[in-house]
RNA sequence: CGAGGUGUAGCGCAGUUUGGCUAGCGCGUCUGCUUUGGGAGCAGAAGGUCGGUGGUUCAAAUCCACUCACCUCGACCA
């Protein structure tokens, strides 16, 4: 490809739009551009990055066994009222109807589909396990798209779904595809880490999320360095606290205190000049349509997740008012144990630790003081309800957890019989008799991978590809274009290149040569061979992007030199997905 | 949906508080000449319904009202 027919349209600064690195980058290099907010079009150094991830995606995914298929992006109402999952969805769904008023939805994930599939095209346990896949454009309204394409409301994914007729099949190629995800990312040049996850709205059992360590990131894991327990903030239990309960009082020294309009944690700290660890929050879901009183520190949240998992409930919904004022008698903001006797109030296990703490009176602007558990009130029980935070313990070998920032790259999930089930998907198993199917899903954010990759991979200059999904792995050019020696051995090299099997850049703009190498950084090309004055002596010059030195080579060798180097890049790319370590279940 | 912010040339911005005459600057683009190892110099040129609608005024980028788009934080998130 020559450079000055690409269409490149690169920036020397940061578009305002833009907030976090991979983002700007991907403006900078004219590889994005924004269309609406999270709707993105990809020019033709974008899509080039995308193609090879997906290439990669593919070899991984045919390699266990996978089918690729297409699947519609345009998909029927009725589909989704099978599973539920019309009403489900909600306002994250894009709707829209057709002429004639039929409703449909642009896919967000596509297990009604492909279920319909299997429940049409799959008769026999011998045709079992199938496993489909399909890498197509997905629609999702959010709410707040952000990070360029780190978060669009239309996005690209590989989407995949296996069928078997019993969970050790399930089992079998749910490790396999943990492994074949490790490999699609690190070939793309990112190590993960495999953390435990709640499984939403996609509902299921075992689930792991695929992160990469990123200060772009948006979720929060907790992963410990002695024994590789890893989870979401969602599902990150940890070490509860063990040991004495503190002494308590023999009688009650708890006072009420007047607190006119000091109803939420923060207020409450300035009022009473009291740190937030003192006081007992209190919060009012309804679960499954009764009331309970969740407690934890004040300066911990709450976790919805835990505190449906505890309570095995589905539904978990923060109470109104008026459902407050008929449970506690008090108003909302002034909510406590004390007085709660007989009804279900659940505490987080580090609440029964506390000494002399502040709670609501469940009376409008009172509080208790010098509250003590035990002494002043008692509970339904003590459960791990709050979120982890820094410093928390490992609950499987008991050493510190780290916190760290990162970017999910892919979801992979054992469903079960959810989807089979609820859409009535069966087979004839051996026994003679017919079942459900049992489902597995994985799924990756292929463009998501690419921002993941930047933000992994850059340096102020600009990217920093792995040969493995760089636009071009190579540019040639010569210092002046004029010079007509220097251009035509460019070209031969380049021409020699490209028969080679190069993905070869030749970038012959009539440029000083201090702009074309500021470019060439900035997009990242993995192999610069630079045409200059030193070709009187017969040298070039070859520069590796991700090192600081240049290397002089013959001009009689060139090519040769350079296919070793570029060959030894590709290479790399394996080591990093041969380093796989196992599937943890 | 809550809170904050931005919209002026392809990109980045000034001008808006305190209304005023032809709306500016840098980068980029086009022409020509000179240059050529880290985003060149000189000379010339093109490019704007100042997000939109309505209002106030002799006069609006500037003041008022409404509206749209986008960004950030939060809520949300296969």
């Amino acid at each position: 490809m020559k450079v000055s027919k690409l269409l490149a349209p690169t920036m020397k600064e940061d578009p305002q739009e833009a907030e976090i690195i991979s983002h700007k980058l991907m403006m900078r290099t004219g590889m994005l551009r924004r269309l609406a907010a999270g709707v993105y079009n990809y020019l033709p150094l974008g899509l080039r990055v995308i193609k090879k991830v997906e290439n990669i995606i593919r070899e991984e995914m045919d390699a266990i066994g996978g089918q690729e298929i297409l699947m519609p992006a345009l998909t029927p109402k009725e589909l989704w009222e099978e599973s539920g999952r019309w009403q489900v969805m909600g306002d994250n769904m894009f709707r829209l109807k057709d002429r004639w008023g039929r409703e449909m939805g642009l896919g967000m994930t596509h297990e009604e589909i492909v279920t319909d599939i299997a429940r049409k095209e799959v008769r026999s346990y011998r045709e079992l396990p199938v496993m489909l896949y399909q890498i197509q454009t997905k629609f999702r309204d959010e709410p707040r798209p952000r990070g360029g394409i780190m978060r669009g409301r239309e996005f690209i994914m590989k989407d995949a779904y296996s069928f078997h007729h019993n969970t050790e099949s399930l089992d079998e190629t749910y490790r396999e595809c943990f492994q074949a995800y490790w490999r699609i990312f690190a070939r793309c040049g990112m190590a993960t880490e495999a953390v435990e996850a709640d499984p939403g709205p996609i509902g299921g059992t075992d689930n792991h999320e695929f992160m990469v360590i990123a200060d772009a990131g948006e979720d929060t894991i907790f992963l410990c360095s002695g024994c590789g327990y890893g989870a979401n903030r969602e599902m990150a239990y940890f070490m509860d606290p063990s040991g004495e309960l503190p002494a308590r009082p023999e009688t009650s020294k708890k006072e009420k205190i007047h607190t006119p309009n000091v109803s939420t944690i923060d207020k409450l700290v300035e009022f009473l000049g009291v740190e937030a660890e003192k006081f007992i929050k209190a919060l009012v879901y309804m679960a499954d349509g009764k009331p309970i009183m969740a407690l934890v520190r004040g300066d911990r949240e709450l976790n919805e997740v835990k505190l449906r998992r505890a309570l095995k409930v589905k539904s978990l919904e923060m109470a109104t008012a008026e459902q407050i004022l008929s449970f506690t008698g008090g108003d909302l903001g002034f909510s406590g144990p004390i007085g709660m006797e007989g009804k279900a109030v659940y505490a987080d296990t580090e609440v029964r630790y506390m000494v002399d703490a502040v709670c609501g009176a469940n009376e409008k602007d009172m509080h208790f003081k010098d509250v003590n558990p035990d002494t002043d009130f008692n509970v339904t029980g003590y459960i791990q309800i709050r979120d982890a935070a820094d410093g928390d313990i490992c609950p499987k070998c008991g050493k510190m957890m780290d916190v760290k920032r990162s970017v999910e790259l892919g979801h992979i999930f054992k469903l079960g019989r959810k989807y089979s089930d609820s859409m009535k998907a069966t087979f004839d198993d051996e026994d003679g008799k017919e079942k459900t199917f049992i489902m597995g899903c994985y799924g990756i954010g292929v463009t998501r991978i690419v921002a993941a990759a930047i933000e992994a991979r850059h340096d102020k200059d600009g990217i920093i590809w792995p040969i493995s999904i760089a636009p071009f792995e190579c540019v040639v050019m010569p210092v002046i274009s004029g010079d007509d020696k220097q251009r035509e051995t460019a070209e031969k090299i380049y021409d020699e290149l490209r028969k080679r099997g190069v993905d070869v850049a030749y970038d012959d703009r009539d440029h000083r040569p201090g702009f074309k190498f500021k470019d060439a950084d900035l997009i990242g090309y993995p192999v610069r061979v630079v045409v200059g004055k030193d070709l009187d002596n017969g040298k070039l010059e070859m520069k590796l992007r991700h090192e600081k030195e240049k290397r002089m080579i013959n001009v009689d060798t060139a090519v040769d030199e350079i296919m070793a180097v570029i060959n030894e890049l590709r290479a790399k790319d394996f080591e990093l997905a041969d380093k796989f370590e196992g599937c943890p279940c």
